[in-house]
RNA sequence: UGACACCUGGUACC
DNA sequence: GGTACCAGGTGTCA
């Protein structure tokens, strides 16, 4: 028994760089009929400072949490088929390749410098791992114009916070 | 001996953005009792579709165009003194200073991206070159209310045309 | 140097 | 409410 779960994730930062930005993350769980489940959540705002970055990556977040807590529902145990589209390569990136070269060498980029929120990055990872026990997680990237319904989830979003 | 020609241009697309637009451009030349005389030229329908923006350089054309034909009329080889006032500052801006840092840039805008509607920039350059070498070209941008008569003349124009 | 995002602003066209 | 286009900028990585 498999159980696939297809996501669209997507962040968005008003003001992004600037101090005062305010910063949501959202993820679509698709359903078998085409359309679509919406979740949000407003990144902090600061400790640190929200970006553009930290909401595409708390986005995965918001897709791994909600796997696992979907398979605590379910009572028959199956291999979950996680599947996670971003239009951030960065993201992508970052949780397909670039991470086990940072956990092999002390989170440094290839500057030499610290890399950046690593602390969203060892979250996500924590929780992938978890689901690796369970099944697997893919992660795949899309152009922006393929990731519309999550980007006008995050409109909204950020319109409700205002 | 100075041969002033003063133009007001105006585009205007009908649907602009959607599927099966309609667009026109209009130049306006000015005479010295404040009359004028309209030109108008119909955009193809596609190849590509017509948008606001290609109307609005479509009608420097016109304009630059009407300059070195009504040159070539005059017998006495005068310098040329051609103003153009345009309510786009997307062309205005594009054609006073933009276009010499995508020459150089090799047609790049500031997003990386290729920069759009080159081929009606480029042959709006070569036409206001040719006028260099017999006088000069300059753009002024005016507020759409200052820019009535041109506004109504491609109104008038779409109607003719359905 | 490259890439992908995320914005801020502006004008027009509908 | 939308599209068509541009200029500036930051966030991050290889």
């Amino acid at each position: 028994m498999v159980y696939i779960m297809e996501f669209k994730v997507d962040g968005a930062c008003r003001g992004n760089g600037q101090p005062g930005s305010t910063a949501v993350a959202v993820a679509c769980l698709f359903t078998r009929n085409g359309t679509y489940i919406p979740k949000a959540r407003h990144l902090p705002p600061d400790n640190p400072v929200p970006t553009n970055q930290r909401a595409e990556i708390r986005a995965i977040i918001i897709a791994l949490k909600w796997a696992l807590v979907r398979y605590s529902e379910l009572s028959m145990g199956p291999y979950m088929d996680v599947r996670i589209k971003s239009d951030s390569k960065y993201v992508v990136n970052s949780m397909t390749t670039w991470i086990y070269k940072w956990i092999d060498n002390g989170w440094y980029n290839a500057a030499g410098r610290p890399v950046v929120n690593t602390d969203l990055f060892q979250r996500a990872f924590a929780l992938q791992n978890k689901i690796s026990q369970i099944g697997k997680v893919t992660y795949a990237w899309i152009p922006r114009e393929e990731n519309l319904d999550a980007d006008i989830e995050c409109k909204e979003a950020l319109d409700r916070i205002q």
